[in-house]
DNA sequence: TCTGGGGTCCTCTGCCCT
DNA sequence: TCTGAGGGCAGAGGACCC
């Protein structure tokens, strides 16, 4: 290649790396079962509300891709195999790879489980160049996991980005075509890169910012660039205007953030069949809140905002919240903020959805003292016996009294049910 | 075609206070 | 005392990402 896209050694100062991994879930699968190595596989919700996680590319040859419903996976791949997706597994393989990361600079902001970003601006001297450490890392992962990722190099976050889409291999009907593995976008070239790319390829324009950027004829990130900047927060507002304005002339101030905390810890999860039931939803409620609390103390944290989401049978969705006086970290005491939220509702046109969560986050270590922690019954005390019982005996040893049942808890792992319900969900 | 789960960020609206 | 403007905040919803 000559166009500024060279994979070609050139001692350049792009130094801001995306490393994505190709098919991440699928790959992870393989090494447990490679017996599936070449076929057509599928990991995500195996029931007919699930969606599909990812694809092995040879399921991709069939027009498969993530977030696809099952059902119409099925369909246009019945050959394929169907796995159920394995959360907790996936969270340890990637725990291997970002370690890995970590071992050529502590600058790794992981975006998820396959993903992350990397400044090797420091490791230069160690390494080489931003290109030959992307090499470097390609050939550590295979060596190191047997898994394959793709990696883009460039002066910023969101080029890098792009660079490691154009790296990665793509399927189409005729066959698979194996991607470049690096990709780099060179300093002083990135408008050549970036300017005939479809601009859905921005960061932050989806179908709904798409719709309004066509409006102005814009069908490429050259077309927005091209727009006079009120033109596009006229038509996006200010935030989302500027932001999209310059990415689309190649400006992204955004810095590597290696140690980000979370701002919001949420569990929700769509029923096999829709619940008419207050009581049966108050009992599921109960349920998420309790994973969301025990999360919340893993990360030592607390939050004051508690929102609940509901979506209806006909796709509606609604949201609830309320400001506590005070942040918490306990089950009990955000379930009762929960449960008054889930009063205000009519389930009966019947609910697909439910889901609760915490926000406005803060340390949960300097929890002030209220009322409760003063003359009431001391939760904080309960959920730690509670935290150190799972923490012995598993994540089912114990839990609310009013989800335990003749088979024992019915508590579900987080990510147990992560691409959607199960085909058949007992009661 | 019929739409998961876990997040972040932005916008709009209404309320309260000055 | 009433009214309006404006800021801050909370609540709700939408859009988007992986």
């Amino acid at each position: 290649m000559d166009d500024g896209r060279s994979t070609e050694p050139s001692g350049g100062d792009e130094s801001i790396l995306h490393v994505d991994m190709d098919a991440f879930f699928v790959s992870a699968e393989l090494l447990r079962r490679p017996e599936l190595r070449g076929k057509a596989v599928v990991v995500g919700g195996t029931g007919d509300r699930g969606v599909v996680a990812a694809a092995s590319y040879e399921a991709r040859r069939y027009g498969v891709h993530s977030a696809m419903p099952s059902t119409r996976a099925r369909r246009l791949c019945p050959h394929a195999v169907f796995l159920p997706g394995d959360h907790a597994y996936y969270r340890e393989v990637s725990a291997q790879v970002m370690d890995l990361l970590r071992s050529v600079t502590p600058l790794v902001e992981p975006i998820s489980l396959d993903e992350a970003f990397l400044d090797v601006g420091g490791a230069r001297r160690l390494f080489g160049s931003g290109e030959a450490v992307a090499h470097r890392i390609r050939r550590q992962v295979v060596d190191d996991t047997g898994l394959r990722c793709s990696v883009g190099v460039a002066t910023v976050k969101f080029l890098a980005k792009l660079a490691s889409e154009a790296a990665k291999p793509r399927a189409a009907l005729d066959g698979i075509q194996p991607g470049a593995g690096v990709f780099v976008v060179r300093r002083g070239h990135e408008l050549e890169f970036l300017r005939p790319l479809p601009v859905t390829a921005l960061w932050g324009v989806g179908p709904a910012t798409l719709r309004r950027l066509e409006r102005h004829g814009v069908r490429t990130v050259g077309d927005l660039a091209d727009l006079p900047l009120d033109t596009v927060v006229g038509a996006l507002g200010p935030a989302n205007g500027h932001h999209l304005h310059d990415l689309a002339h190649a400006v992204d101030p955004r810095a590597v953030e290696p140690d980000q905390q979370p701002k919001s810890i949420s569990h929700e999860e769509t029923f096999a069949h829709d619940l008419h039931e207050a009581s049966a939803l108050h009992r599921e409620l109960v349920r998420m809140v309790d994973s969301v609390a025990a999360r919340l103390r893993q990360h030592e944290l607390a939050g004051r905002t508690v929102t609940i989401k509901v979506r209806f049978g006909d796709f509606t969705t609604i949201t609830r919240s309320a400001t506590l006086d005070r942040p918490v970290d306990s089950a009990v005491e955000i379930s009762r903020a929960a449960d008054a939220l889930l009063d205000t509702i009519d389930p009966s046109p019947g609910v697909r959805l439910l889901g609760a969560g915490v926000s406005g986050l803060a340390d949960g270590r300097t929890r002030q003292l209220s009322f409760d922690d003063a003359g009431g019954p001391d939760w904080s005390a309960a959920d730690r016996a509670v935290d150190a019982i799972r923490a012995r005996f598993g994540d089912k040893a114990v839990g609310p009294a009013s989800i335990a049942g003749p088979g024992g808890l019915h508590r579900k792992e987080p990510g147990a049910q992560q691409w959607g319900p199960p085909a058949d969900q007992p009661d």
